[in-house]
DNA sequence: TAAACTTAGGGACATTTGTCCTTTATTTTA
DNA sequence: TAAAATAAAGGACAAATGTCCCTAAGTTTA
């Protein structure tokens, strides 16, 4: 079945529903926004956001999972988060200031997203209040994403996180290399290894 | 001289000076905030924020210096943030959640601050769009802030934050005792004592 | 299918960091 | 001002982590 030819209100379920968590919003007030909305498919190991270019686009994930990593100043990646599950993905620095991105975001296995445009949802927050509300709150959102994410840096053993991924994200100990794994947990492949023999052995 | 009974705006110039930078706003834009300002001093030791107390308000320093900190899941007061210059403190979370504040905020020497409640800085948005503007920035400067931080966490060694603080806030060096300073380096005294001894030999 | 390549696990040793403790200097209090 | 309390520096050893390997298993390519 060639999905590309089916209407893409099909495809904009779960987006509606996970918006529905945050504010509500009714039928037409949703619809306005299909227009705005194109879906994306990536394979395996395609990129979402290349590092060095201008994001312009917010992704939602309806489908797969991603990855965003950094090359830091040792010239190796840093993988910063795994994006699985059904929500929104951008490299928020670049999007908001419309500067180069740090940030890559690759398919960690084949993904459908459902995208909108910086130019789109700003077009959306003119013609209606509640996207404006939407932008806001997701704004509020990254920026709380961002505060757990430094908490869980200062705060959480390589092995704690390695547990609270285990709890949270299963999924991705399958999809993501050794080498992901062990740079999201800020240590190298080598304590990667002992930490995993240390839990089978718990 | 007493200082609180000198008019309001003679405080609030490093204020205006330190919008100016973030974007255009006149005398009269601005005068219409004066009104929901207020002066606040602190002695050192004294708290902006509790822990576990709602964060009502925003302060902008005018005098003095403040630190950020929480205690973690072993009973450690962990430093997160020193807060020096003329630049807005808040507890951001809990500010913008209205749920008890993780941090407390507390001045490491006198202080003076500009003070608004969350009250007045909503009705700031109701009566002036340049003030909506202001406040979204805000919004966004604390998530570029945050990420910042994150990235900070993330690549650089304890020594290397060790040299930014000398470079970008040496007064704290000064004003921090080395239990605030470690714990904000994410390392014991005792490895602050060898980065010292290391710096010093260099 | 065999050879080449990639990936994960783990041994051996070096380096870094933490823990515990003592000494010294500085500040506070009686 | 002397005694007590607090704060910072650093020694000695233990624990954790990194570096540099090698091996084995799985995957890709000729």
């Amino acid at each position: 079945m060639n999905t590309q030819s089916l209407p893409l209100v099909l495809f904009m379920d779960k987006l509606k529903q996970f918006l529905r968590q945050i504010v509500p919003i009714s039928d037409e007030e949703f619809g306005k926004a299909i227009p705005y909305f194109e879906i994306k498919n990536l394979k395996k190991g395609e990129y979402f956001v290349h590092q060095n270019k201008i994001c312009r686009q917010i992704a939602f994930i309806n489908k797969g999972s991603l990855k965003t990593y950094y090359i830091n100043h040792k010239s190796d990646e840093v993988t910063s988060c795994f994006c699985s599950g059904h929500c929104f993905v951008t490299s928020y620095k670049s999007f908001i200031k419309q500067v180069p991105s740090e940030l890559a975001i690759q398919a960690m296995e084949d993904v459908e997203l459902l995208v909108i445009s910086r130019e789109g949802l700003y077009k959306l927050y003119d013609i209606s209040s509640i996207w404006q509300t939407i932008g806001r709150i997701l704004a509020e959102n990254e920026y709380l994403v961002m505060e757990k994410y430094a908490s869980v840096l200062n705060n959480e053993s390589a092995k704690e996180k390695y547990l609270r991924l285990m709890e949270e994200q299963p999924d991705i100990l399958q999809k993501a290399s050794v080498e992901d794994i062990a740079s999201y947990l800020g240590v190298t492949r080598r304590t990667l290894s002992r930490i995993r023999k240390e839990i089978s052995n718990m």
